[in-house]
RNA sequence: GGGGUCGUGGAUUAGUGGAAUAUCGCUUCCUUGGCAUGGAAGAGAUCGGGGGUUCGAUCCCCCCCGACUCCA
C-alpha cells in the first residue's frame, strides 16, 4: 500500500513524533489512499484546508474556511441553539451506542480497571485501547472479541488545574472504545467510519452540517496510521484511528493485525447532546443538585453559559499570566473581573469537587491509594485540590459522601462501585487527616519563617519543594504581617529546574547483555512440580562460566523469587538468571564439559523447598491480609529469598501488632486447611475472563499462555514461581515485622517452614542471651531492662548533681511481663532485635562503670570537699580563682566537678588539671559575672597552654578544655605555666 | 522511579564544633471560704538509633529507623 518513495521517507523516522509528522504529510497528499474518502464524498462532505492552522478537514459547507478546533472556530458553542436533536443522559449515551452498534456485530464488554496492573508500560488506564495494551496489539493475546465496544473509565492527570474552570476538563472520564482487531483482508475502513458516522447522526441526532471532520495521523509504540477527528461546535467528540502500519528496522510495513482505535468521550457526547452550560451539568446532575442543596450557592447558569464560551482562554497550560487571562474573559463578557470571579469561582469549585470525587471513587475502588509517590500522588493532589475548595468556601461537604452519591448515580452502568464504599470512606478519612496535619504544620512553619526571615525566591522554592507550602499560601499568610511577597511568574519552572539539576547527577548504569542470537530458548522444567529437581540436558552454549542448556529444572531469578543453586555434572553453579527466555547457569569454575555434551542438572533440594515455601506463603499472606484489612489490599511488590520473604501491600497506614497478629493467624489457618494448589497454563484471555484482572498481583506477565497459581477458594494469581503442592507444606508462617515503605504501601516481612524455625530459635537465643547477661529468668527481663534504663539515667544525673541515691546502685525489679519480650524491649530502647544485646550490654557496662565512678568520686563531688577546694582559691581581678589537680578522671568528670563548684559559688573561676595515662586533660569554667567583666579568656588561655606542649584544645571565654599528649611533664609545671600566663 | 526537608523534656519548639533554650502542660507550696486566676519552687531530654572525624559532636560525614514533601 505504501509507495517505495514513501517507504524511504518513513524509514529514517526514529521516534513516534517523527513518524506521525512524516505520515501525516504523506496521507494528506494522497487522501484517497488512506482515508474513507469514498464514503465522505457520498455523504456530501467536501475536503478543505483550514486557513487558520492548515489542517485538512471535511465539511458540507461550501463557504467554511476554518476547521472545527476551538482555537480556529472561536471556542465552544454547545449551548446556544443546541444542535443535538436527541437528548441523551450520561448513561443514555452508552445505551444508545450499544443500541446502534451491537446489531452491527460489535460485542459490548465490561470496563477494565483504571489501575492497569496488566500493563507494564503504564500505571493507569489512559484510553480505551489501554485495556488491550500491549499484548492484544502485539498479537500475543486474543482480544475478548474481534469487534467490540467498551465503556472504559480512564484517568488523566495532566490537566488537573483546568478541571471545573474550563467547562470540559476531567481527571477521570469514560472513553467509549470502538475497537476491531482484523487481518488486512477483513479490514473495512469505510464500514468502520460509517458505523460511527451513523451513531453521530442517528444516535445523537446531529445533522451533517454540524459536523467537521479533521484529517490527522497517529503513531505510538512503533505503530502508526491515520485518523479522523470528529468535531461539533468546537468540541472534539471522538477520534477514529486506523492503525495499519508498523515501523521495523527494515522500514515501515503493513501490520498483520490491523487495529481500529476509536475513542469517544462519553462525557462530551452527553454534553453536546443535552446542551448544558458545561459538561459537568450533563454528566452528574444528581450529584450536583445534592451539592447545591448542601452549599446553597447561587447558581448563575446564564452567566456560566456565556463564560463557558471563553473558558478555554483560562487553560493553565497555555496561559502565562492568569490575571491577564481572567481580564480577557471579563472584557469579552463586559463585566468587572471581581464580580465575574465571585460568581464563577464557587461554581467551578463545586464542579471540581464533584469531578475529583468521581475520579477518586473509581481509582480507589480499582486498587490505587493516595500516596506521596507514584501514581497515588495524583490522587492525593486532586483530593487536596477538592478539600481546598471546601475549605476556601467553608462548605460542609464530605468527599466520601460525594463518592457515595456518584456510586448511586452510576449504579446502572457500574454497579461494582457500590461494593466497598465503607472502605473508600475510611481511606478518604485517613487521607483527610493527613491533609489536616500537613496543613497545620505548614501554618506553623510559615508563622515562624515570616516572623524571622526575609522571604526570597530561593526560600519560596525550598518551602514548596520540601514542605508543600505553595507560594499562594505564603502570600496569604504574609498578609497578616503586612509583608508583600514577590512570586516570580516562572515559579514552577524554577522548581522543575532545581529538580533537573539534582537528577542529572545520578546517571543510571546500563546492563550488559550476552549475545545469544541463534541459540534456541531454554525449555523450563520448573513449572510443574517443585520436587522435580533433576534432568538430563544438552549443552547449547558456553560463554566463560555461563552455561545455557536446552532444558533445565533450575529456576532463574525472576518474579521476585531468588534463583536455585545446584550442580551440572558435579560442578557447582551458584547463580541462575534469565535473558529473554534463555536460562543461564553461572558455574563456580570453568566447565569441564563442552558445547553439544549431554549433562545432568540437579538443584539443591532444601534450597528449592525453602524458596517454594516462601513463595506459596507470599500468596497466602496476601490473601490473609486482604481478608483482614479489606479489598483495597493489592500486591505492590514482593521478594522471596532463602532467609525470608517480603510482600508489599497497598494499605493506607502503618499496621499495629494486633493487625499483624491477626494476619499471621489467618495465614496459618489457611496453611492448616491443607489445600491442594492448582498450577496450570491457561490462555490469557480465558484466565482474565475466569478470574478477573486481580490475577496480576505480581505485575504484568507476558505470553499468550499465562501460568495460573490457584489456591482454590483463597487466591488466584498469574505467577511463574515455584510453588508447593499443598498449603500444609508451607509450615509455620511467622510475620517478623512490617514497615511503611512509602505512603500507601506497607511491607510485611515473614518466614515459612524451616526459616520460621530459624527465626524462632534466633529470637529464643536473643532472649536467652539477655537472661544470661543480666543473670535472670526471661519473664522478668522486660522489668529489669526498664529498671536498668532508669537507673542508668539516674546514675548519670547523680554525677552531675552530686546527689547519689543508693537505690540506683542495685537492680532488683521482679516485675513479670507476659507480652512479646523482644518487641517491647525494641520499643523501650529504640533499637531493632539485632541491636538489643549490644544496647543492653552497653547500658549495663556503662551503669556498672557509673556505679564505680560514683563510689570513687562521690567524695570529690561532696559539698565539703568542694568547699575545701574553694577555700584554697587565690584572687584574680576580685574573683576567686581555683586551680586544682586530679588524676585519672574523665573529661565529663571534670565538667561535673566544675559545675558543682559553680553551683556553690557562681562567681568564681575554676581551672582543673587532670593527669591520665596518655597525658593531661585541662578544663576551665567561670561564672556569669567574671564572664561579663573579667579580662581572662579561658578558651584562649587553655589553647595557648596546650599549644605550648603540642596539645590541642580551645573553647569560649567562659569555658575551655584541652588535651596534652603524654610527654615528660608534670602537673606542677603546667600550673606554673598557667599562672604565669594569668598573672602577667 | 528520582529528588528535597525534618526528628531536641508529655506537647510546641530555640540553638550552636566548646557547660542543652523557652512556652504550655505536670508536681508541690503560697494567696482564696471554694473555683478561675495570681505568686514561688521543682521534676521532667539515651538532642531518633548505630558508626566515623575531633582534645571535644545535639551540631560535620556515612549507614539505618521514622515523619513529611516535590517531580515524572
Amino acid at each position: 500500500m505504501l509507495s517505495n518513495q514513501h517507504i524511504t521517507q518513513l524509514k529514517d523516522c526514529r521516534t513516534d513524533k517523527e513518524l506521525k509528522k512524516a505520515f501525516k504529510k504523506i496521507a494528506s497528499i494522497e487522501p484517497d489512499k488512506y482515508f474513507p474518502t469514498k464514503e465522505l464524498k457520498e455523504l456530501g462532505y467536501m475536503r478543505k484546508e483550514c486557513v487558520s492552522c492548515g489542517t485538512h478537514f471535511w465539511t458540507i459547507h461550501t463557504d467554511r474556511k476554518v476547521c472545527g478546533d476551538p482555537m480556529c472556530s472561536g471556542g465552544f458553542q454547545v449551548v446556544i441553539n443546541n444542535p443535538s436533536k436527541i437528548k441523551l443522559s450520561y448513561i443514555g449515551v452508552w445505551k444508545k451506542i450499544v443500541e446502534i452498534l451491537e446489531p452491527r456485530g460489535y460485542t459490548p464488554i465490561k470496563r477494565y480497571p483504571c489501575v492497569a496492573r496488566w500493563n507494564p508500560t503504564s500505571e493507569f488506564t489512559i484510553a480505551s485501547i489501554s485495556a488491550f495494551q500491549p499484548y492484544v496489539i502485539t498479537g500475543e493475546m486474543e482480544p475478548p472479541a474481534r469487534k467490540l465496544i467498551i465503556p472504559q473509565f480512564c484517568l488523566r492527570f495532566n490537566d488537573v488545574g483546568n478541571v471545573g474552570l474550563s467547562s470540559s476538563h476531567n481527571t477521570g472520564f469514560v472513553m467509549i472504545g470502538q475497537h476491531t482487531f482484523m487481518p488486512p483482508n477483513e479490514w473495512n475502513q469505510g464500514e468502520l467510519f460509517m458505523d460511527m458516522h451513523d451513531f453521530i447522526t442517528e444516535g445523537i441526532g446531529l445533522s451533517k452540517k454540524e459536523i467537521t471532520i479533521h484529517e490527522d495521523s497517529w503513531a505510538g509504540g512503533g505503530s502508526f496510521g491515520c485518523s479522523l477527528e470528529f468535531f461539533s461546535r468546537g468540541v472534539e467528540l471522538f477520534n477514529q484511528v486506523y492503525t495499519m502500519f508498523e515501523q521495523t528496522s527494515q522500514g515501515p510495513r503493513e501490520l498483520k493485525l490491523k487495529v481500529l482505535d476509536m475513542g469517544l468521550g462519553q462525557e462530551r457526547v452527553a454534553w453536546i447532546s443535552q446542551g448544558t452550560p458545561n459538561m459537568y451539568e450533563a454528566i452528574f446532575p444528581q450529584v450536583l443538585s445534592k451539592l447545591r442543596k448542601n452549599t446553597q450557592i447561587n447558581l448563575d447558569l446564564d452567566l456560566y453559559n456565556k463564560f463557558s464560551r471563553y473558558s478555554a482562554y483560562l487553560n493553565a497550560d497555555e496561559v502565562d499570566d492568569m490575571d491577564m487571562a481572567w481580564q480577557r474573559v471579563a472584557d469579552e463578557l463586559k463585566m468587572p473581573i471581581n464580580i465575574l470571579k465571585n460568581k464563577i469561582l464557587p461554581m467551578t469549585g463545586l464542579y471540581s469537587i464533584a469531578e475529583h470525587a468521581r475520579c477518586l471513587l473509581f481509582a480507589i475502588h480499582d486498587g490505587k491509594l493516595p500516596s506521596n509517590v507514584g501514581g497515588g500522588y495524583n490522587l492525593r493532589v486532586i483530593f487536596r485540590r477538592a478539600i481546598g475548595f471546601i475549605d476556601k468556601f467553608k462548605w460542609d461537604i464530605d468527599i466520601a459522601d460525594v463518592c457515595e452519591w456518584h456510586a448511586e448515580e452510576l449504579k446502572e452502568m457500574f454497579p461494582e462501585l457500590s461494593n466497598n464504599l465503607d472502605e473508600i470512606r475510611e481511606i478518604l478519612n485517613v487521607e483527610k487527616q493527613k491533609y489536616r496535619t500537613t496543613k497545620e504544620k505548614a501554618t506553623k512553619i510559615l508563622d515562624r519563617v515570616l516572623k524571622k526571615e526575609e522571604i526570597n525566591t530561593e526560600l519560596l522554592i525550598e518551602m514548596y519543594d520540601s514542605n508543600g507550602i505553595s507560594p499562594d499560601m505564603v502570600k496569604d499568610a504574609a498578609r497578616k504581617y503586612n509583608i508583600n511577597i514577590e512570586i516570580p511568574d516562572n515559579f514552577y519552572n524554577l522548581v522543575l529546574e532545581r529538580h533537573e539539576k539534582q537528577e542529572q547527577e545520578h546517571a543510571t548504569k546500563k546492563k550488559v547483555e550476552l549475545d545469544l542470537t541463534g541459540i534456541p530458548e531454554t525449555t523450563p522444567l520448573f513449572y510443574s512440580d517443585y520436587t522435580n529437581i533433576k534432568n538430563k540436558a544438552k549443552v547449547l552454549k558456553i560463554i566463560n562460566k555461563k552455561v545455557i542448556l536446552d532444558k533445565s529444572v533450575a529456576y532463574p531469578t525472576s518474579g521476585g523469587q531468588l534463583h536455585d543453586i545446584g550442580i551440572i555434572n558435579n560442578q557447582k553453579f551458584d547463580e541462575v538468571f534469565k535473558q529473554g527466555n534463555h536460562v543461564i547457569h553461572m558455574l563456580y569454575e570453568n566447565p569441564e564439559f563442552k558445547e553439544g555434551d549431554t549433562v545432568i542438572v540437579e538443584i539443591d533440594k532444601s534450597w528449592r523447598k525453602q524458596l517454594s515455601q516462601h513463595h506459596t506463603a507470599t500468596h497466602i499472606v496476601n490473601a490473609a491480609a486482604r481478608k483482614i484489612l479489606g479489598n483495597h489490599i493489592n500486591q505492590a511488590g514482593a521478594k522471596k529469598t532463602l532467609k525470608n520473604s517480603h510482600l508489599d501491600i497497598t494499605h493506607y497506614e502503618q499496621l499495629n501488632n494486633k493487625q499483624l497478629k491477626r494476619i499471621e493467624e489467618k495465614a496459618n489457618e489457611i496453611v492448616k486447611l491443607g489445600i491442594d494448589l492448582n498450577l496450570k497454563f491457561v490462555p490469557r484471555s480465558e484466565a482474565e475472563y475466569e478470574y478477573g484482572m486481580e490475577i496480576y498481583q505480581g505485575g504484568a506477565v507476558p505470553g499468550k499462555e499465562i501460568r495460573i497459581v490457584e489456591i482454590p477458594g483463597i487466591d488466584v494469581e498469574a505467577c511463574g514461581g515455584t510453588h508447593l503442592n499443598n498449603t500444609k507444606e508451607t509450615g509455620k508462617i511467622r510475620i517478623i515485622k512490617s514497615q511503611k515503605i512509602q505512603d500507601g504501601v506497607v511491607r510485611l516481612i515473614f518466614t515459612a517452614g524451616n526459616a520460621s524455625e530459624q527465626i524462632k530459635m534466633k529470637k529464643e537465643k536473643i532472649i536467652n542471651d539477655i537472661g544470661v547477661l543480666l543473670n535472670i529468668n526471661s519473664e522478668i527481663i522486660v522489668g529489669r531492662v526498664s529498671e536498668l534504663l532508669t537507673k542508668w539515667k539516674n546514675a548519670k544525673k547523680s554525677l552531675t548533681s552530686g546527689k547519689i541515691n543508693d537505690d540506683d546502685l542495685f537492680l532488683n525489679s521482679q516485675n513479670k511481663f507476659d507480652g512479646n519480650i523482644l518487641t517491647n524491649l525494641s520499643e523501650l530502647l529504640g533499637v531493632n532485635y539485632d541491636g538489643l544485646i549490644k544496647k543492653i550490654t552497653k547500658l549495663y557496662t556503662e551503669w556498672d562503670k557509673l556505679k564505680g565512678k560514683l563510689k570513687e568520686i562521690g567524695h570529690i563531688l561532696s559539698e565539703d570537699h568542694l568547699r575545701i577546694l574553694i577555700s584554697k582559691a587565690e584572687e584574680y581581678e576580685g574573683y576567686k580563682l581555683i586551680i586544682s589537680s586530679f588524676e585519672q578522671l574523665s573529661q565529663d568528670d571534670l565538667k561535673n566537678i566544675n559545675q558543682n563548684i559553680l553551683k556553690i559559688e557562681p562567681n568564681l573561676i575554676s581551672i582543673m588539671i587532670n593527669q591520665i595515662e596518655n597525658g593531661f586533660l585541662i578544663m576551665g569554667m567561670m561564672g556569669p559575672e567574671p564572664k561579663e567583666k573579667s579580662n581572662l579568656n579561658l578558651g584562649n588561655l587553655i589553647k595557648n597552654c596546650v599549644d605550648n606542649y603540642n596539645g590541642k584544645g580551645g573553647g569560649t571565654k567562659d569555658f575551655g578544655q584541652g588535651y596534652i599528649p603524654k610527654i615528660n611533664l608534670s602537673t606542677e609545671v603546667i600550673i606554673t605555666y598557667l599562672k604565669k600566663k594569668i598573672f602577667i
